[in-house]
DNA sequence: GGTTGTGAACATATTCACAGCA
DNA sequence: TGCTGTGAATATGTTCACAACC
């Protein structure tokens, strides 16, 4: 996931799981896409394997939208594609502002999936009076200082904010001000928000930091090494990484203890 | 967040658990500022703080590393971060390549915080001939031809799929046929891949709609009605969008049941 | 005194397995 | 017979609260 929640602590949504309402789109896509072939009925397992999950979980996370499957037939597709809008709200359309006109910011507003499925991209804002009118996405950029009059005209109330990360809390404080109460923030930074304003963010590095782990951890099982105790089930000492996959340094520190400095040359800062 | 894990069951990576692993990327971040800072030690509360969590959280997730810190002291910025670096694998650096460099393929390429941390762009690698040698983040596209040639050349492990939906799959495919066995993927598709290889998906439709979902409740509760039950404290059907927020129409439908067809008008296909 | 490290309690999420129904 | 819906079992994650230690 290169995803994650900031403040809110886990509020559990009107009866439904976070983890729920966070496949219920991805079962709204593989229900759209059966609904242009138009299939007009799936069973859990086949909805399951469209949508990568198992169907326990599938039928589990239906479960707590209500009974809208048949026993022994499936699921209507045009039916539960509704269903799932209409509980993720998206039966209405919400307006969205985009602020930090960029590379990401452009490659957002020109982003189809934005606008495809109940978003409209309101507004694009940037803080350099250089972009200011500059047509991105068919749509001219506008000047941060307009920033609170676009969100309030327009009753924005998801911001996506793509700016460098020094930018990031102001805008954010920004937006909230004028009213915005839900932010989807591509700036590599922790924003501080007040109770009740909901932040997901994206963060590239993450992903691709939380993708090196499991890397290394592979590279340390397979190579050069029958040696290490794979016997002793958990717990114990594991293999550190045995052996360098692609070329590199190994880091062949002892773990757990070692409470002497040793702290080598660190990483890029 | 904007993220989640495709295929790979729970795998509890190497006794540290998953959740906490997705963490460490923050707090490293957080003791990188600390450390450019000269900021000698930090307490679980200073720390947890700039990471956004809380701090038994953070001195638990510390715990499945080992026992890094000082009683009554705190901890050892620079030792801290080199340890998480090394548990993180970026003690060496991976190469990557980035296919699909469209909008998005090209914000990648030119993000920054992408090289800084251990990450080296080997190659970007499109399918439009007319793409060919044009010079993206000041590094020639390459045709996707080369991709095979391209992976085993540089030891490339980890991918990044930047492409249409329509290709993903195919990428992938080749990405892995050709020894990659680690994919961040931003096309809004499910990849299915065989068992050992990661995925790690983001999908900026899925995190608007996850807070579409939240601003909905916010908007039903707040608004237009003291009407439906809060009392019950939990599982009772719950007000649906009971007042719409900016502007549309609202989905007054009964909940739960409701077994007749009544699909009305469904969503943007 | 102050802060870590961690068992135990609690909360959430996933999976199993089968009763109930079309 | 076939598939959903769901309790019960299990696994994972979070928080509490305090003993251990500097």
């Amino acid at each position: 996931m290169a995803t994650g929640r900031t403040h809110r602590p886990a509020t559990r949504s009107r009866g439904i799981p976070e983890a729920t309402v966070a496949r219920l789109p991805l079962y709204l896509r593989a229900l759209t896409a059966l609904s242009e072939r138009s299939v007009p009925t799936v069973s859990s397992e086949e909805l399951a394997a469209a949508a990568g999950v198992n169907s326990a979980k599938l039928r589990k996370d239906f479960s707590y939208l209500g009974s809208y499957g048949t026993r022994g037939v499936g699921y209507d597709v045009e039916y539960l594609v509704y269903q799932i809008s209409r509980e993720l709200g998206l039966t209405q359309d919400w307006p969205v502002v985009i602020v930090g006109i960029g590379n990401l910011g452009a490659a957002l507003a020109n982003y189809g999936g934005f606008a495809s499925r109940g978003f409209r991209v309101a507004a694009l804002i940037d803080a350099d009076p250089a972009m200011a009118g500059k047509p991105v996405a068919g749509m001219p950029v506008q000047h941060t200082d307009e920033l609170e009059k676009i969100i309030e005209d327009n009753g924005v109330s998801i911001g996506v904010i793509a700016t460098p990360a020094g930018a990031a809390q102001q805008v954010s404080e920004r937006l909230i001000a004028a009213g915005v109460t839900s932010i989807l923030n591509f700036a590599p930074t922790v924003l501080s928000v007040p109770e009740g304003v909901d932040v997901r963010k994206v963060d590239l590095s993450i992903e691709l930091q939380i993708l090196a782990f499991h890397e290394q951890r592979k590279a340390g099982e397979g190579a050069a090494a029958a040696a290490a105790a794979e016997a002793s089930s958990v717990g114990g000492a594991a293999p550190a990484a045995a052996v360098v996959p692609p070329a590199g340094r190994a880091a062949a520190v002892a773990r757990k203890g070692n409470p002497e400095g040793d702290v080598p040359a660190v990483m890029p800062a």
